[in-house]
DNA sequence: TATTGTTATACTCTATAACTATA
DNA sequence: TATAGTTATAGAGTATAACAATA
């Protein structure tokens, strides 16, 4: 176990750089062209998989709660989103799409034309391939014990 | 040619989403522990290719030019950057990084134990299957005739 | 006591528009 | 006239600290 990363992690962090770099600004004009910044897009994103409170949100876009307010405060002006009490913890609020909230999502990922032609340009194989490695990569959660 | 992406695309853009918020978070939280903003981080990070113009630095990081001034200004106030006049065109100013730049650019990247740790972990013909799939993805100009 | 969401504050990022100094 | 860099401005994101309501 190399302590030094080889040259070959080099290249690839440099590609996953220009990747993400990539990604992202594809994402952002397409958040941008439904009216709503990179931050919003993301917002809605997440609550795409189903409604979550405040804190979990927070957690889950790796911000700190006070920032999460604002967010929502603007989603919620604009009718994307609706926050709701939640019935079990009179503390807590789940934040939820609605159905234009929904919508804009869907927009959204149509509107990523940069991304959506690489990955269609991709023959089946090699879209299992990128898959499995990125989940490899990413989604592995890097266990191989951390000297207790 | 399908006009509506298939569910495979779906899978793979949400892995792309989840794996690039992987890649982002650790190199967000890389630059936060060097006292840096990501763009800050990114900043030095296109830097380190070698000099560059404001306005190319601008057209690079896709941010307006006048952002630049701001960004600029806070790493050089922190000596992490230095602005040169262009012997050719005196409009124009060269930013470079300093050693210390470079120094802060390197220990951002060795702080990216997340993402390091998921590559390591790769055997080398994996790395060089995901190196390819990126490329051909992101990198590939996505040509194929816009309609004229 | 601890936690949830919010507010107040300060700093950074971001785009738009206008300005200057060059070209 | 066109371009490079800057400034001014306003809106949005971000973290820290403090707060009220609830657990």
């Amino acid at each position: 176990m190399p302590e030094t990363p080889g040259p070959g992690t080099d290249r690839l962090m440099e590609l996953l750089s220009v990747s993400l770099g990539a990604y992202y600004g594809d994402f952002t004009a397409a958040a941008a062209a439904e009216g709503l910044t990179a931050s919003q897009g993301k917002t809605l994103s997440v609550l795409r998989r189903g409604p979550s409170a405040m804190r979990a949100l927070a957690t889950t876009l790796a911000c700190d709660a006070s920032n999460m307010t604002g967010i929502i405060d603007r989603l919620e002006k604009r009718a994307l989103v609706r926050r709701e009490p939640s019935p079990t913890d009179r503390r807590v609020k789940t934040v939820l799409l609605t159905a234009e909230g929904e919508r804009t999502v869907d927009a959204i990922r149509a509107g990523m034309h940069t991304t959506l032609a690489g990955l269609e340009a991709l023959p089946d194989a090699d879209r299992g391939a990128l898959e499995d490695l990125l989940e490899r990569v990413f989604t592995a959660p890097a266990r191989g014990g951390p000297t207790p």
